[in-house]
DNA sequence: ATTGAAAGATGACCGCA
DNA sequence: TGCGGTCATCTTTCAAT
């Protein structure tokens, strides 16, 4: 993995607002050629430094949709629980995101559901009496503020 | 704005997914011609359905970078302390997620630096003396097992 | 849904450090 | 050798039918 210069830096910056701007635009903006700027592209993708390139919709669109979070705490019990529970998070569409933290408790979830019923029926889905769940906090979210997740580089 | 039939939903999910797929290869998935495709993309951008089409990099590979999750709650005043609270996480890039919460936090942030030098500062530019904040805890993130922003439709 | 014109991406080639 | 620039070609998009 070869280092990133600023001109990957400044291109990058430019894909995490807007994927779809043309080469030419893109280059532009950071002072290169249209295809200098493609080849750039190029080995920033295959390197896996661009793991993806997607469209961000408008939830307030789309019925009103709710987002939790929902703080767990796992029974004590090695490394293959925790194995075990990342695994699941992965497979449920509605868990948009799952980080694994420090503290008191185990997991943060950020969750995303049509309504309150749905949200009833995903946590019996995730978190089934055989898994080790010790307890769950959930905190309902009046409204994102902010949603991205572009990084501040 | 018009309601979403089940071709739209295919789209957005195809695109939500990859988002830069050419028409061709998203009217094959979706039984459509490329250009139907392209119209609907087209009205779904419009709309605001689809909000933005960005690049997701991987932070794994831009140095290690660490999110934390901070839970604000802030002084009991008024809707203005609320909203001069969302204008200013707006502001700051670092804060890539922002919840405005029911229960005993007032907001949940998601938060990515640099390391914790980086987030100490922040944390005094995001939260300073003259803010009515009343108290905030940080839970700092051993991982990220799962970030995306996609919607379960 | 098909078609044709315009725009954009891709690859070959040259030059420079 | 690695990287940027230009040019020619192929692909994709887009609007009109």
């Amino acid at each position: 993995m070869s280092v990133l210069d600023s001109f990957d830096v400044a291109l990058l910056r430019a894909l995490q607002e807007n994927c779809q701007q043309t080469s030419q635009q893109l280059a532009e903006q950071i002072g290169l050629s249209p295809t200098a700027v493609q080849r750039r592209i190029k080995k920033l993708r295959e390197q896996g430094v661009i793991q993806k390139e997607v469209a961000i919709l408008n939830t307030q669109m789309l019925g009103n949709r709710m987002t939790v979070i929902i703080q767990v705490i796992l029974e004590k019990g090695g490394p293959q629980v925790v194995d075990a529970f990342k695994r699941r998070m992965r497979k449920f569409r509605e868990v948009q995101q799952c980080y694994y933290v420090a503290g008191e408790y185990d997991f943060v979830l950020v969750v995303n559901v049509g309504n309150i019923t749905e949200y009833d029926i995903l946590t019996r889905k995730l978190f089934p009496e055989d898994l080790k769940i010790s307890k769950f906090y959930t905190i309902i979210a009046i409204e994102a503020v902010k949603a991205d997740l572009s990084l501040p580089i």
